[in-house]
DNA sequence: TCCGGAACCA
DNA sequence: TGGTTCCGGA
């Protein structure tokens, strides 16, 4: 039963560095499975924020409509790529959904009736659940808007009045590094605050790469001038790339998983995407209607700061195209062995539509 | 196709 | 805790 899957082998690395660096789609502890408290694994919705914003899945599973709501298009190739993922070979669809709807409860996700595999994330869910310290941030810059825990530390009510990027931006929007006088940004990203159970490590990790949805920004806008925000749910494609994240090294075989840190600068910042920077996520219900008409549709957040918008903040590697999920030698053959073991994405690519 | 209970596992 | 597996029901 020990599948030593590559879960155990992959996050080894003591990137922290690499992993403020800001142009990142995901925080780094996102794909972490050591990330998310309470949890030594990696998460299932880990793994579908992963698959959504690489664009060699969006054949397979795609952000589409509303905030935060996305469709598998495939449902048989993401539960396969669950299942190689956690060593489950006989991962279906039908099993993958159950553990989905386990998110209802907690409200980290819930489904868009009527669509067919389609769901919808909860970002402000997913955050506090993560970093329910942002409740307290609120409070202590007297932002009006607390954010209270999330329904698993107990709280707001049904539905929490779902986080806004203003709101988080207000608490986050620490003032560039540097700048005078400015209050010691909530979150810095100075390696030894990097840990996991620090608030919003994510924050920093500077999430450039998320495209708007299509009907609101270009296949894969990533000029997100009006924020400084660059969380964005819609993320897919071209964008920044990922560190090495779920997949063990030998799961990205592309240099991108080896360059990490080391993206260019060029991207994301620049590009429209003016000050770059680290995010977090926003809620994703609810915002709709409170979204202010100036902000993009997709919610994001973005800690300010982190390395500053100088930072590289675009690393964006095209690498990722690249990204195979072949192998699956690092589990071990326990309970999968099975034989076949699912086959790379790409290769099954050829089904259509993957890569693009 | 989706839901959710229940038992079970790591 | 976070699934995984099964399964009956809608």
């Amino acid at each position: 039963m020990d599948c030593s899957c590559v879960s155990d082998l992959l996050f080894a690395p003591p990137a922290l560095p690499a992993l403020w660096t800001p142009g990142f789609a995901f925080p780094d502890w996102a794909y972490k499975p050591e990330s998310s408290p309470g949890s030594r694994q990696i998460q299932l919705w880990h793994f579908i924020l992963e698959l959504l914003q690489k664009e060699e899945y969006q054949g397979v599973i795609a952000w589409q409509g509303d905030y935060g709501e996305f469709v598998i298009k495939d449902p048989d190739e993401v539960a396969r790529l669950w299942g190689i993922r956690k060593c489950k070979p006989h991962m279906n669809y039908d099993k993958l959904s159950r553990a989905l709807r386990y998110y209802y409860n907690k409200r980290i996700l819930h489904k868009t009736k009527g669509k067919r595999f389609t769901y919808k994330f909860n970002f402000s869910k997913v955050v506090l659940v993560n970093y329910p310290l942002l409740d307290v941030a609120a409070a202590t810059t007297g932002s009006p808007l607390l954010l209270t825990p999330g329904p698993f530390a107990g709280t707001p009510g049904p539905d929490a009045p779902p986080l806004t990027p203003e709101t988080l931006q207000t608490l986050f929007s620490a003032p560039r590094l540097g700048e005078p006088g400015a209050r010691a940004p909530l979150f810095t990203p100075e390696p030894d605050k990097l840990r996991l159970d620090s608030p919003f490590p994510f924050l920093g990790s500077g999430a450039t790469g998320y495209s708007k949805p299509p009907g609101l920004l270009g296949p894969y806008g990533r000029a997100f001038p009006e924020y400084p925000w660059n969380f964005n749910p819609y993320l897919t494609g071209p964008f920044p790339k990922l560190p090495p994240s779920l997949y063990p090294p030998h799961f990205y075989p592309n240099p991108l998983a080896s360059s990490l840190g080391h993206l260019p600068s060029a991207g994301a910042g620049a590009g429209g995407g003016p000050t770059a920077s680290p995010l977090l996520a926003a809620a994703g219900e609810g915002l709709g209607p409170e979204r202010p008409s100036g902000l993009a549709a997709a919610p994001r957040l973005a800690l300010p700061g982190a390395g500053g918008p100088e930072a590289a903040l675009g690393g964006k590697d095209d690498s990722d195209s690249e990204l195979e999920i072949t192998d699956v030698s690092g589990c071990s053959s326990d309970s999968e062995g099975d034989d076949g073991l699912p086959v790379p994405p790409k290769a099954k690519a050829s089904k259509g539509g993957l890569g693009s």
